[in-house]
DNA sequence: TAGATTGTTAATCGATTAACAATC
DNA sequence: TAGATTGTTAATCGATTAACAATC
């Protein structure tokens, strides 16, 4: 059977965009270099970890001075898929699409929405943020014209599995899915859910949590 | 020195809000009781985890017919703290923070936004989704008249950390911050980062991984 | 040089999974 | 009853942290 390249573990990666973020805060003041533990005093993480993830992406930092900020901020956007510009389209023009169709993903993350897709006739045929937005059925045509890398799920629960399909049938391989669903695809797509609700479950149980910990301490 | 009741997993938690989700629907559909090896079919999950999982919110199943729908429905619920109504309040009503107030958090999650401040005079004293908009200078006020269980920071980057001091100076303790910036909390506040970037950083990453596979693949 | 900071190795901690007895 | 499914215990796996030698 044949090895597959080891995976970047989850968590080291979620630290990284951290750690990206706010080194491009410090180039953008020309700060020249940094120290594990000054990076890791700003997130509240610890040194040692911050140097094993910065390993991860083939840095190698200064004994006394540290790293070099533009280095690490470049090496980490390279490891992350984010020096190359890739292309997404947007599925579900709604509240949420909207928003996400406004960011300004491309600065940071180097993502472009070349197009969105809407099931609605009234909210198709418009430009948001100077992207069109077309009806659903145009997709595989455009599909085909164009280099599409990611494609992103902004519409309602009950149709996201269907745009799942459509994406991955029109060789898309990578989705990112912001419905409340999980959304099930072949081998070889990667889907990442970026669902609201798992954020939301953690802030509230760990309030639940601090209530019980005032109101029936352990001894 | 005080034993603190433990904290639930991270990972754990999430998950929960996935099988919530799914329990929900399957709720709806009148469907009386489930076994882990279904969920878990269902969610990709491996039917143990589940079993583990379930038994942290307290928990038991039948052997041979599973676990009651609304039984987990509800247990989860009250674990996550879904089930008691909470107060919200949103910071910055631009086109993130206008895709918040316009969501149904209600239903699923009990999450009610009572207001929103914004800094800029233009976009204030409007009303989205009947959701008051006041400026931002009204916040203590507000606060000192209403109870606000979690503040909601959709507000640029620069501006984060300031609104989370305001926040955890009126006294509210629980923070969701959707902002890309990590924000600092003295203890007692709970702040969880909603970072869309770490959820990208996920995808861009397995896409890069998946594609070195096919270029690279090790022998 | 002395001292701060690095990278590495080993130990610890925590989460997942495998194996299986208990139950309806 | 036989068989599906549960809960539990132990083993494995993976991630974090502690300790420390190497380096500028």
């Amino acid at each position: 059977m044949k090895k597959m390249a080891s995976k970047a573990p989850a968590p080291v990666i979620r630290r990284l965009s951290n750690y990206h973020h706010l080194l491009l805060g410090l180039k953008h003041r020309q700060v020249q270099s940094i120290s594990s533990t000054t990076l890791a005093e700003m997130l509240e993480y610890k040194p040692v970890q911050v140097r094993k993830d910065l390993q991860l992406t083939g840095l190698v930092g200064k004994p006394r001075t540290g790293f070099q900020v533009a280095e690490v901020e470049e090496s980490i956007r390279r490891f992350l898929g984010w020096s190359l510009d890739s292309q997404a389209v947007l599925f579900g023009a709604g509240n949420l699409g909207s928003a996400l169709l406004n960011h300004p993903w491309r600065e940071e993350y180097g993502l472009r929405f070349i197009a969105a897709f809407e099931s609605s006739e009234a909210r198709a045929n418009i430009l948001i943020n100077n992207i069109p937005v077309f009806a659903s059925s145009y997709f595989p045509t455009f599909a085909k014209e164009h280099q599409v890398d990611i494609g992103v799920i902004a519409v309602p629960a009950e149709a996201a599995q269907d745009v799942a399909d459509v994406l991955v049938a029109n060789g898309i391989r990578g989705i990112w899915n912001f419905s409340p669903t999980h959304v099930k695809t072949p081998l070889g797509a990667t889907v990442e859910d970026a669902l609201f609700a798992r954020s939301l479950a953690i802030l509230t149980r760990r309030l639940v949590e601090s209530r019980n910990d005032v109101e029936h301490p352990e001894p």
